[in-house]
DNA sequence: CGGAATCCTATTTGATACTG
DNA sequence: CAGTATCAAATAGGATTCCG
């Protein structure tokens, strides 16, 4: 596995500096948000994860893992056993997320609405 | 000026129906977020916005704003005056973002606090 | 003043194939 | 099972120049 600098964000003085973007960086990701709904109940296996996610290649689903565990917002842990078995979970700074969510959910509902587009629930 | 549809998102199915993502797509843009702070307390003008926003050039701006205006966020106003006077403002539903960026700023300042940086206010 | 047009680069994302 | 490697395509963002 690669060093975890690998998959940290570029250099950008404003974002070092910006908590608003510092935060909307973290989140995002073609799948960041729908990874997080998947792991908010209950840590989940690598293919659990690829089941849940229709249409994620393994390659799309690793990095976004990769960048998540690189901001401190999911644990991954590696089971000694054959065959491998890996599972990902919140950290608790990930599950301090949950607020944010909440709003950008709330946020994201009356703006789809606005568009006449039907909102349903991050799969 | 090209018709704003020219500056809405690109088709995506999981977009269309998650309001998280819809929320953060609508936030998702380099300078968003500072112009979105710039815009909090009254009407700016173009150049206005352009001094205040170190770094930025005219196409960049140009494209931020006409993104936030197709997602209903800003509104431009063309005041008939020569030279021409272009004012930017808030929505009444880009006003409605603003407890939605005040999660951002609190999480986001604490994840930076994590990293060990520095954070400021977006400008 | 407030842009538009063009060109270019960087980053993101996806498809496919392969492996310890 | 849980990835990695490689390639290709799409998208975002910046630089420069020009215009009504």
């Amino acid at each position: 596995m690669k060093a975890a600098r690998d998959y940290s964000p570029k250099i950008d003085p404003l974002r070092d500096h910006c908590p608003v973007r510092a935060a909307i960086d973290v989140l995002s990701g073609r799948w960041k948000p729908s990874i997080l709904w998947e792991l908010k109940a209950e840590a989940r296996r690598y293919s659990d994860l690829q089941g849940a996610l229709p249409g994620i290649s393994a390659q799309a689903l690793t990095l976004q893992l990769r960048q998540l565990e690189s901001d401190g917002i999911v644990l991954r842990t590696v089971y000694a056993e054959i065959p491998a078995r890996v599972e990902y979970s919140l950290t608790d700074h990930g599950r301090s997320l949950s607020q944010v969510m909440d709003e950008l959910e709330r946020w994201g509902a009356r703006h789809l609405e606005r568009e006449g587009k039907q909102a349903c629930i991050c799969r």
